[in-house]
DNA sequence: CTGTTAGCGCCTTCAG
DNA sequence: CTGAAGGCGCTAACAG
């Protein structure tokens, strides 16, 4: 007779809440709006609850929000979408006694990601076996409040992947930027301007930003990939249809999968939560080619 | 030392939770994730938490989120961003005695947004004052599940407009999309292969619409504006750096808004709840000109 | 197997 | 102004 059970009442009596708090730095940008809508799937379908604990770039002071809303018992298990913490928080979530979970990469804890290095590794190789010598890379690099894995990695497997093929690394054609479109755009308006020597390709350490890149030189005319490769990570919703080259990797599903061992664990299995790697594919579209074709 | 109350005993013994529901059809779309953070940021300055309640596409009941979620007091008050619903949902959501505000256009509710008709009316002026006379539209259309009241607005305001103007609305240049980049894509290819006399502008219900156009236009070689000016709405982050001319909207201020108005009723103001309209701005920068310039 | 009762942990009220 | 007690609505354990 359309009663419904009050959940702050039931709560109380059993201690459970039926809900998931999401731990996310930003909620609109392409990885963790995927990431959270997977977790959400997976929620719904078993009737649990979506808190969203936005740990966003807006100054709020990160401790209060793992001294309350964490402990206050109104999540019955934590969601991490991939963000270094400081020491002192990351110890702070060893100490919350609830299930917890990562999406990306957090040291310390299980989750589920895809092998950042390695996929890095694909990606550069992909490039060098394509015939290509001189290879710019566009690295991310975020606000250090939200220090990330992730960049790091991808620096790291790109770089050690040139230098094991011998190929120099020149920097001018190290590039930085932020993970955005617009960062992709500066950078590659940079270096087509900086009078430096072209390189042949350039891996973006994002979609995003390789998405930006293939804008200014379309802009500018610069035919891709025919003067210029450009590949990019993670296979955003806009790369199929730019023709941008990448690496895809799904983060609904990793969200769907985080989410689901946690709601095994809390159902009592003891054994559901362990570290999952997740696939990643490379996709040869139309941003990618030999340099040669350029003569 | 450590210490803080359970919210489940609290929420029960003061019937408040200090939760604020947010009532989204999507997660991972442009304005949807960014009117998710601006609410997050109110709330979050309030100590307010934020639950997500997606309706999202993958096929579970909506029903039972309406009688489960809402009516269980997990929430003091719900934010719903603009989706149209079934008028028994109508029906439930009046029938909850929580404070409720929309985002976007929502029939019946009070809310924030912008004024969608006027908005467009200013944009399909703007091309017809730059001189275009050959305008073609590309709208936008939802999945009749997230049946919004924006496409529509959008849409009649354009045919207003031209009408108006003693424009002729030629169906080879009413192109269809559903408010993706890709859909873009496709309206833009099909356009360019077609056969038919080109438009000398295309006004796009949407940035990622238009985005998409803009690519597909760059990448055949098309010059923009100069052969064809692109203009779109909603001023998605991508836009700036793309050099997009578009009708400019911010929906993290928005949701901002509208949770701070619901933070005060909660706080006893009565009168707290009213419809704002939300300010819009055209903006011009390089994908729109003057026909003349392209002879 | 069904019916009853004692808390769950906090807030608020009332008495001291 | 400080302190004790009842009850918010449910669940689980226990008794019948």
């Amino acid at each position: 007779m359309g009663y419904v059970a009050s959940s702050a009442a039931s709560g109380l009596a059993t201690g459970r809440t039926r809900t998931i708090g999401v731990l996310a730095p930003y909620v609109s940008r392409w990885f963790f709006s995927r990431a959270i809508e997977g977790v959400d799937i997976e929620l719904h379908a078993q009737n649990y609850n979506l808190m969203l604990i936005n740990l966003g770039g807006y100054g709020t002071s990160r401790s209060r929000l793992f001294e309350h809303t964490m402990l206050r018992k109104q999540i019955d298990a934590l969601v991490v979408l991939c963000l270094a913490m400081h020491p002192s928080e990351l110890e702070h979530l060893h100490r919350v006694e609830i299930p917890l979970v990562s999406v990306g990469p957090v040291e310390g804890f299980h989750g589920v990601s895809i092998d950042d290095y390695e996929a890095t590794q694909v990606a550069t190789n992909y490039l060098i076996g394509l015939g290509h010598r001189r290879i710019a890379q566009l690295q991310g690099v975020e606000a250090d409040e939200m220090n990330f894995e992730v960049p790091k990695l991808r620096n790291r497997a790109f770089e050690a992947t040139m230098l094991a093929a011998g190929l120099e690394l020149r920097p001018e054609w190290e590039l930085v930027g932020d993970f955005t479109f617009a960062s992709g755009v500066r950078a590659a308006a940079w270096l087509f301007e900086s009078g430096t020597e072209r390189p042949t390709a350039i891996f973006c350490a994002s979609d995003e930003m390789a998405l930006g890149v293939l804008a200014e030189a379309r802009r500018r005319g610069i035919r891709v990939p025919e003067e210029l490769s450009i590949l990019g990570i993670d296979d955003h919703e806009f790369s199929a249809a730019a023709g941008l080259s990448t690496i895809w990797q799904d983060p609904v599903a990793q969200g769907q999968s985080a989410a689901s061992m946690l709601l095994k664990r809390l159902d009592g299995d003891e054994a559901a939560i362990r570290t999952v790697t997740a696939p990643y594919t490379l996709l040869q579209r139309e941003t990618t080619a030999s340099p040669r074709r350029s003569r």
